[in-house]
DNA sequence: CATATACGGAACTGGCCAGTTTCGAAACTG
DNA sequence: CAGTTTCGAAACTGGCCAGTTCCGTATATG
């Protein structure tokens, strides 16, 4: 009898390094391609590696693209990384970076090209819940519980549905309006419907 | 030389009767199924009908989709046809009714089957826009105005963009967070949001 | 009646693509 | 060195499906 099982396996290492490069690749085309018009060739091509790699790695194309999107890097919403402005509209606007807009039109493409497998695809619907709906809806809870606490607006107002009004009109106006989203109606949402609905 | 052209055409006649069949067997496999999972043997054997009769009167598979979308039976939501309870709450509850939950539960399967078609056929977005979007977005329109008109809420809120917020809620927390809509969620958004936004 | 078109149903064609295999080269183990 | 695994690249396989064609039948014109 030989060794039980985990010894050292020999042949060349996998390279570990190209697998950012692959994911990132694959979200790219996402964009551009939606799920169903992406292929696993463009891919491959995209991240100069073969195919057979990709299938080294991730068992299927469903396996990559759920990977993909549960890796995206997620921008730093911690509490303490949160503006503090002293006013709720000082800390959403400082919520509208530029970097912050750009990226969210690739993120946004990326779920326009996913929505249709959300349903069929529970893993799916949570890394997308857990990269890019939920930390952006913590961080607005916590800046709206800050102001409630503060005194600033309405104790009683519903925390959990306003942390989701701007994303929901974000999504609303790209996926269904396809009008883009600039600085200017990320603005009117705050101050036309957001801060209205919290006034004391 | 025979007589030039429209003359009287020999044969059978076209059964268009069947139109409205097919195209309601049409949406019904794509809220079921998608755009891309959709098969037009799918459709046929779901409207007993052959994919030849199909072809002989829609050219193509998105032409099929789209004429499909287009032609959508629209809830009546014409200014008259709309409550007028004396105050905007009212009217708004008024427009939750029973029959219109069950059938924007098919159209945001429908609207989902179809987002990521969207980008690539402005017809389609066009359609989706005219029959499911507009209307809603105009009935709101129309009893957010009556409401400043009477003076019973600030005359300079943003009614464009107050018109969309349950529209974007609903979108966003069906397609995204596949938590079914009821009517608990959408009074908490009038009550929440809508109606403390414009609060005088 | 002959002719022409529509019908439902089924068979066919051709392209696309997920997933597999093969290749020569590179990298690691012992 | 031999053996094993990786790599990128390319060829291959098999299934699915949009779109077409054909069949037997039904319905229209003249």
């Amino acid at each position: 009898m030989t060794t039980a099982a985990p010894a050292v396996k020999p042949g060349r290492k996998r390279d570990h390094t190209r697998d950012p490069e692959i994911l990132d690749a694959t979200l790219d085309v996402l964009a551009e391609t939606g799920y169903d018009g992406m292929t696993l060739d463009q891919v491959a091509t995209r991240a100069k590696a073969g195919k057979a790699t990709l299938y080294r790695r991730w068992s299927s194309k469903s396996d990559l693209v759920i990977d993909a999107v549960a890796c995206m890097k997620k921008e730093n919403l911690a509490p303490e990384a949160l503006p503090d402005t002293g006013t709720l509209r000082g800390d959403l606007l400082a919520m509208i970076k530029p970097p912050s807009i750009q990226d969210a039109e690739r993120k946004l493409k990326i779920m326009s090209g996913v929505v249709s497998m959300i349903s069929k695809q529970p893993e799916l619907r949570e890394a997308i819940q857990a990269v890019m709906v939920e930390p952006r809806a913590a961080a607005n809870r916590f800046l709206l519980r800050r102001a409630v606490d503060r005194g600033e607006i309405r104790p009683d107002c519903d925390v959990e549905t306003l942390a989701l009004v701007s994303a929901s009109m974000v999504f609303y106006r790209t996926m269904i309006q396809q009008i883009p989203v600039d600085r200017d109606f990320l603005v009117s949402v705050i101050d036309e419907i957001l801060l209205p609905a919290v006034r004391r």
